[in-house]
RNA sequence: GGGGGCGUAGCUCAGUUGGUUAGAGUGUCGGCCUGUCACGCCGAAGGUCGCGGGUUCGAGCCCCGUCGCUCCCGCCA
């Protein structure tokens, strides 16, 4: 007989009544009843429960166990009588007659209790980790983790595509998120720094004449954190294609991602891969407020600046501003406390507040109820109505600023906001979409520049020889200029960003020119790519779903550190392993390091 | 860097207007119990109220500072 076990604590079932067999595993429970105990031991695969009696040889060392002991059992397997039947557990038609027992770790009384599904502070939960991840609902996530990075790689290759490994160790870049950076050794006071992600090597590899690339790819930016954006550390499907159209790139992502949805989304709606709507950039800002909209709330956000600025309407805190006007269906008869906790809230935001007005029927007349709809009236307010698509019983918010991104921001958050006060979204399906055309460019207000909005490498949407004419002076046009740069959205979660990339050298030196860059900054800054494009660059593309999102998105969490084995805390410290922590001063020596601590005011 | 929430027994939490010896559940230990599966019953031990300072006759509670966890803003091309 194997000296831990014949089966795992999952197998056993009626049709092995009357075999010997041997179990290991952990103590999940233990119901001590004086003269019988049972023991429900568990593993990786399921639960048994194992019982004694006192004049059983091992009763006294089977008496002295706890929750949590790792313990090998042998015995009998025998059925359980009718009334004893546990139908919640697999192997509950039958129970083992411990025979023979040993110990193989004792465990301490436990600062995290495994059995049962009880909330626990994130400090304890990181500090215990290992005991953390034996609970089910920690233990299940990570293993849904791992079948849909399963399922990724083999839907990736499938289409034809490859995976090959990047550098871990690699050169800091100079644009983006914070590097985490390694002192060099052999080259005082120079350092690697790790990669924010594979992108100029993904590229290089096409350049280098592979085809469809993809990697299970880690990243690391040194950011603080959030419950969707794990500080540190996170993977990416990173991948990346030649001779493509963003039109290609789309045809063969969605229907990894859409397949993936559909394997492991318990029977909740998945989008087609073929129907995801592509909307522009411009367009998610109006009608959602955000590049990143949850298409489960029906609400649609519609500019009514116009109505606002009629003559007739003398509602003065609206002239000159740009007005979004938020939809709440049903939510005319909603409590006065209803529209003064959005205001409220709206103020904690930093807007002046979130007007509204409630729709009502009278005698057969769409009428306007509420603070400020008195200086709304007549043809204004069915204008308003029809734009808005709104009618008796539902009621309008305003979001209002002079600057157009802040009314479209807190009308977005307004939006999410009602949408869920009012139960809009449902919980049973994942709404995918493409957000298109980013904006090239983004006015800097506080430097008085040009700035990428976004991704610097990707290609302009304009013609070459007028791109490469244009003067940085002509804002107006430049700011006009859209990139094929696209995101992949799913339920208000940003999972993927992607581009088609700038492959020519001049193009690229002008796109960098006009966000400020001197020609041989840039050429020194990226050296490596630019050269390379030199040499014969294909037009490429790629993208680079974020995979803990999607397994957050399946897993149905709301955090990212419930569905990462080892989550580091929001302020990038792992408990589990104390890190980080202070190098020695033998290390500091031969990295040529010395530490300068800040200043305590 | 900024704002909000939390910090009390091994663990999860309660603790009134500042007032006697800081409570409950669970776990631990001891006793009883042969069919439980959140087993049950009886008893006991277990506390730097995150830390430091202040106000007060008296602080878990009020004030100031600080640390940790967390959510959000900044940041994340």
């Amino acid at each position: 007989m194997h000296a831990y076990r014949t089966h795992t604590c999952g197998a056993l079932r009626k049709s092995d009544v009357g075999t010997t067999v041997r179990l290991s595993g952990w103590v999940n429970r233990r119901r001590d009843h004086g003269g019988l105990i049972f023991l429900d031991l568990r593993d990786h695969y399921g639960i048994t429960q194992c019982v004694i009696e006192p004049d059983a040889a091992a009763f006294a060392l089977v008496d002295t166990a706890r929750s949590e002991w790792v313990l090998t059992l042998t015995g009998k397997v025998v059925a359980r009588s009718a009334e004893t039947i546990n139908k919640d557990l697999a192997t509950g038609e039958v129970e083992l007659r411990i025979e023979q027992a040993a110990v193989q770790g004792q465990a301490q009384e436990l600062p995290l209790p495994v059995f049962g599904d009880h909330t626990y502070p994130e400090e304890t939960r990181l500090t215990y980790r290992f005991l953390d991840l034996r609970r089910e609902r920690l233990h299940k996530n990570i293993m849904l983790r791992a079948g849909i990075i399963t399922s990724l790689r083999r839907r990736m290759i499938e289409q034809g595509f490859t995976e090959f490994q990047t550098p871990i160790l690699t050169a800091s870049s100079p644009e983006g998120a914070r590097d985490f950076l390694v002192p060099s050794r052999r080259y005082p006071g120079q350092f690697y720094a790790l990669p924010q992600a594979p992108q100029q090597f993904k590229q290089l590899i096409m350049v280098a004449g592979f085809d469809r690339y993809f990697q299970i790819a880690p990243c690391f930016r040194d950011e603080d954190g959030r419950a969707d954006r794990s500080p540190g550390e996170f993977y990416q499907l990173d991948l990346e294609m030649s001779f493509v159209t963003q039109d290609d790139v789309f045809a063969a992502v969605a229907p990894v991602l859409a397949g993936v949805f559909e394997e492991f989304g318990g029977g909740k709606a998945v989008t087609p891969h073929d129907k995801f709507p592509r909307i522009p950039f411009a367009e998610a800002m109006l009608k959602y407020g955000t590049d990143k909209p949850d298409l489960r709330n029906p609400i649609e956000i519609v500019d009514v600046s116009e109505i606002f600025g009629r003559a007739e309407v003398e509602f003065k805190a609206f002239k000159a501003k740009t007005v979004r006007a938020i939809p709440a269906p049903g939510a005319g008869p909603q409590p006065r406390s209803f529209f003064d906790k959005l205001n409220e809230w709206a103020r904690g935001e930093g807007a002046a507040g979130l007007g509204y007005i409630q729709f009502e029927d009278e005698g057969g007349a769409l009428v306007g109820k509420g603070p400020i709809a008195k200086f709304i009236t007549g043809a204004a307010l069915t204008d308003m109505a029809k734009a808005a698509g709104v009618k008796a019983g539902d009621a309008l918010f305003f979001s209002a600023d002079a600057k157009p991104d802040r009314a479209a921001n807190l009308a977005g958050m307004a939006r999410t906001r009602i949408g869920r006060e009012l139960n809009l979204i449902p919980d049973t399906e994942f709404k995918f979409c493409w957000i298109v055309d980013f904006p090239m460019y983004e006015w800097n207000e506080d430097d008085k520049k040009i700035d990428f909005s976004h991704n610097p490498f990707s290609m302009p949407q304009f013609d070459r020889e007028k791109f490469l004419g244009l003067d940085p002076a002509d804002k107006d046009t430049i700011l006009g200029i859209k990139a094929y740069q696209y995101d992949i959205v799913c339920n208000g979660y940003e999972l993927s960003s992607g581009a088609i990339r700038n492959h020519d050298p001049d193009v690229m030196l002008k796109a960098f020119e006009i966000a400020g860059y001197a020609r041989d900054e840039t050429e020194e800054k990226f050296k490596g790519m630019i050269n390379a494009f030199r040499h014969g660059a294909p037009p490429h593309g790629g993208t680079a779903p974020g995979i803990d999102r999607i397994v957050m998105l399946l897993a149905g969490e709301e955090n990212l550190r419930e569905v990462t084995m080892f989550p580091m805390t929001q302020s990038a410290q792992d408990l589990l392993m104390n890190a980080p922590s202070p190098a020695n001063a033998k290390q500091l020596k031969e990295l040529h390091l010395r530490v300068v601590y800040p200043e305590k005011s």
